[in-house]
RNA sequence: GACCUGGUAGCUCAGUUGGUAGAGCACCUCCCUUUUAAGGAGGUGGUCCUGGGUUCGAGCCCCAGCCCGGUCACCA
C-alpha cells in the first residue's frame, strides 16, 4: 500500500506514542459524565463543574504553552482549552509538548477531564486537566472551517467521495448526520402511529421464489441446497395479504425492496417501502388515515406541517384534495378519455405529444398521459384516484364504474409518494387479472406480473375486504429533509466499485509486458518466452487470470492468452 | 442506454496561443499562556483519472476507455 506523506507522519506518531508507554487503542471503558449538547444547553448549571467527555478532535489552535481545540462528540461540538502545566505531570511537559502538540492530530479520538468555563471572548469551553488518547487516526480528514459568520470554507462537497466514504461525510458535515437522524425520527413516528392503533409490525421473506406485488425487473439469485432460483423481493404486498387471510387485522412492514432497473437521483436498486394492510377498510378510509399520518410525521420530524421542498412550500396539513385521474387528465389536456379504447387513446397521446409504442395497453397509455401532462402540477399533497383497471391488477373494481379501480396515488411536489387500493379479494377475478398480465408479458412488457399460485390459493380461502398502502420511505425522507437526491437520504447509496490499483509481482509484470506486446498469443509461446519454471509459470498465470489481467481462451486453434479488461 | 459537465497536492480549487505544475487550508520546523477561518517566519508535498496519438515539447489538442455528477430515456 502506498502511503501519503501525511499518513506516514501519523504512523510514526503512533509508534512514538507506544514508545512513551501510551496505548493508542486502549481497551478500557472510558466513562463520560456529560455530552456536549447537554453542557451547551445548560451552561449555567455546568459552569465551574468538572466533566469527562470523549470525542474526536476536529481542529487545533496551538499558541505556545496553551492551545484550543474543537472536540466533537455524538451530540455536538465544543471548544476545549489545554494548558501545558495543567495536563503535564513532569517538568518537561511531555503530555503537552510531545503528546498533544506533536503526536496527536486532527481526527484523533480523545477523552478529556476538566472544568467547564467561559473564555475571555465568551466561548463555552472545558479547561482540560487530564487528556487520554482513545484512538489514533491514521488518515487525514478533510479540513472544513466555519467562519464567525457561519460561512463554511473548503466544504467537503465532492459527491463521489462523500458517498463512497460516508463515514468521513458524517464526521465533517454535521448537516448530513441531521438528515439521517431525521430519517429515523420519521420511521419512528410512523411506527408510533401504527403501534398505538395495535397494528402489528411483521417481517416477510426477502428471498422469494416468485417476485410479486409489483411490476418491475427483479434481481435473481440461486439457492444451492434447494438448487432453485430465488428473487430479491420487488414488493411484499402478496405476503402481507396472506397474513390478512391468516386473520391479522392490520399488519405493516418496512420493506427493503430491490429492483433491477436504472439508477438516478430518485432511484436506488435497493430502497424502502412501508406497506400497511388493514382489514375491513376501503381506500376512502385509507386516504383519511394517510392524511392524518403524514401530518403527524411532518410535525414529529420538523415541528410544523409546512415543509420547504426545493422552491416549493408544501403543507402536509390534512385534508388533501382528491382528484380522479381521468378528471385530472381532462383538466390538464382538455381531453375526456373516459371509456376510450386503445386506438382513441393513442390519438390523444399523439395530440398532446406523448410518445406511444406497440406494447402499450389502455392502462399504460393513461398512465403515460397522466405522467407527462398532469403529475408535475400536483405540488401540494393530492390524492389521484380511480385508476383504470388495466393498470391495477391487484386492485378491486370500482364500486360504481367497472372500468375503474378503487386505487389512489398520493402526489406530492409532482412525485408519487404513496400508492393504495381497496385490495382485490375476489380470487377468480384476481386469477383473471394475472392472466391479463401474462398476456402483457407475451406482448413484450418485461415488467408485467408473474402469477403466484400460492397467493391465489390463499385468496380462495377468503380474504376480508382490505385496504392497503405502500409509502416510499426514501421519497418521504427526501421531502421532509428537502433533499433532491435519494443518495442524500441513504447512508450507503449504490455505487460502481472503486477501481483498485492491482499490484503485480515481478514475474507477473514480466508476463504482462510480453502479453501487452502481442495479445492474444499462444499459451505455450508465452510460457516459453517468460522463461519461468513449470511451477512458477502455473502460479503466475493463475494469479494473473484471477486478477483479470490475463484471460485464457480455449479455441480450436489451441490455448490462447489475451489481456483481460 | 443517449447526450452534456467534470476528474490537477490530504481537502477546496486556479492553471493564459501547447513552453520549468500553482494558491488557500492541512502537514513539517521555529515563535507565541484565553484563541477561534488564531497569528508570525520558513519549508515539504504531484500517476495532472487511464491508455494511445499529434508535436521539438501535452495538465491543455485528437482518439479510446474508466469514474462521479447533471439532463433525457427507463422506472404501472
Amino acid at each position: 500500500m502506498q502511503l501519503s506523506p501525511l499518513e506516514i507522519i501519523r504512523r510514526e506518531s503512533l509508534q512514538k506514542l507506544r514508545e512513551l508507554g501510551i496505548n493508542p487503542y486502549p481497551a478500557e471503558e472510558f466513562k463520560t459524565t456529560a455530552t456536549i449538547k447537554d453542557i451547551l444547553a445548560n451552561f449555567d448549571a455546568f459552569e465551574g463543574k468538572e466533566v469527562v467527555l470523549a470525542g474526536r478532535m476536529m481542529s487545533r489552535r496551538i499558541m505556545g504553552k496553551a492551545s484550543f481545540a474543537e472536540l466533537k462528540d455524538a451530540s455536538g461540538r465544543m471548544q476545549i482549552y489545554i494548558n501545558r502545566d495543567e495536563i503535564s505531570s513532569d517538568d518537561e511537559g511531555t503530555m503537552y509538548n510531545t503528546v498533544f502538540k506533536k503526536l496527536l492530530d486532527m481526527g484523533d479520538i480523545i477523552g478529556i477531564k476538566g472544568d467547564v468555563f467561559k473564555t475571555k471572548v465568551g466561548e463555552e469551553s472545558v479547561n482540560v486537566k487530564e487528556l487520554t488518547v482513545l484512538s489514533k487516526s491514521l488518515r487525514p480528514l478533510p479540513v472544513v472551517k466555519t467562519g464567525a459568520d457561519g460561512k463554511v470554507h473548503d466544504a467537503f462537497s465532492d459527491a463521489e467521495l462523500r458517498y463512497r466514504q460516508r463515514y468521513v461525510d458524517l464526521i465533517v458535515n454535521d448537516h448530513v448526520k441531521e438528515t439521517f437522524i431525521k430519517r429515523t425520527k420519521i420511521t419512528n413516528s410512523i411506527r408510533d402511529f401504527f403501534n398505538k392503533r395495535n397494528y402489528l409490525e411483521v417481517e416477510t421473506p426477502i428471498l422469494q421464489p416468485i417476485p410479486g406485488g409489483a411490476a418491475a425487473r427483479p434481481f435473481k439469485t440461486h439457492h444451492n441446497a434447494l438448487d432453485m432460483p430465488l428473487y430479491l423481493r420487488i414488493a411484499n404486498e402478496l405476503y402481507l395479504k396472506r397474513l390478512i387471510v391468516g386473520g391479522f387485522d392490520a399488519v405493516y412492514e418496512f420493506s427493503k425492496d430491490f429492483r433491477n432497473e436504472g439508477m438516478d437521483r430518485t432511484h436506488n436498486p435497493e430502497f424502502t417501502v412501508m406497506e400497511l394492510y388493514v382489514a375491513y377498510k376501503d381506500y376512502h378510509w385509507m386516504m383519511n388515515m394517510t392524511e392524518e399520518l403524514l401530518e403527524k410525521v411532518a410535525m414529529d420530524s420538523n415541528g410544523t406541517p409546512e415543509v420547504q421542498i426545493g422552491e416549493n412550500m408544501v403543507s402536509f396539513k390534512a385534508p388533501y384534495p382528491r382528484v380522479p385521474i381521468l378528471e385530472a387528465i381532462k383538466i390538464h389536456t382538455g381531453f375526456d378519455v373516459a371509456g376510450m379504447g386503445e386506438n382513441e387513446l393513442k390519438e390523444v397521446c399523439k395530440k398532446v405529444g406523448v410518445a406511444v409504442d406497440e406494447t402499450m395497453g389502455i392502462g399504460k397509455l393513461i398512465d403515460e398521459l397522466f405522467g407527462s401532462t398532469c403529475e408535475h402540477h400536483y405540488i401540494q399533497p393530492t390524492f389521484i384516484t380511480d385508476y383504470p383497471k388495466e393498470m391495477s391488477p391487484l386492485t378491486k373494481e370500482h364500486r360504481s364504474n367497472p372500468a375503474l379501480t378503487e386505487r389512489f396515488e398520493l402526489m406530492v411536489n409532482g412525485k408519487e409518494l404513496a400508492n393504495a387500493y381497496s385490495e382485490l379479494n375476489d380470487p377468480i377475478e384476481q386469477r383473471a387479472r394475472f392472466e391479463e398480465q401474462l398476456k402483457l408479458t407475451e406482448k413484450g412488457d418485461d415488467e408485467a406480473m408473474f402469477i403466484d399460485q400460492d397467493f391465489l390459493r390463499a385468496l380462495e380461502y377468503g380474504m376480508p375486504p382490505t385496504s392497503g398502502i405502500g409509502i416510499g420511505i426514501d421519497r418521504l425522507v427526501m421531502f421532509m429533509t428537502n433533499n433532491s437526491s435519494i443518495q442524500e437520504v441513504l447512508f450507503f447509496p449504490q455505487m460502481r466499485p472503486e477501481k483498485k490499483a492491482v499490484e503485480m509481482s515481478e514475474d507477473e509484470k514480466a508476463i504482462f509486458n510480453i502479453l501487452k506486446a502481442n495479445s492474444p498469443m499462444l499459451l505455450n509461446d508465452l510460457k516459453t518466452q517468460s522463461g519461468l519454471s513449470n511451477k512458477k509459470w502455473d502460479k503466475t498465470i493463475k494469479d494473473l487470470t484471477k486478477k483479470n489481467i490475463a484471460k485464457i481462451n480455449n479455441t480450436e486453434e489451441g490455448l490462447f492468452v489475451e489481456l483481460g479488461k
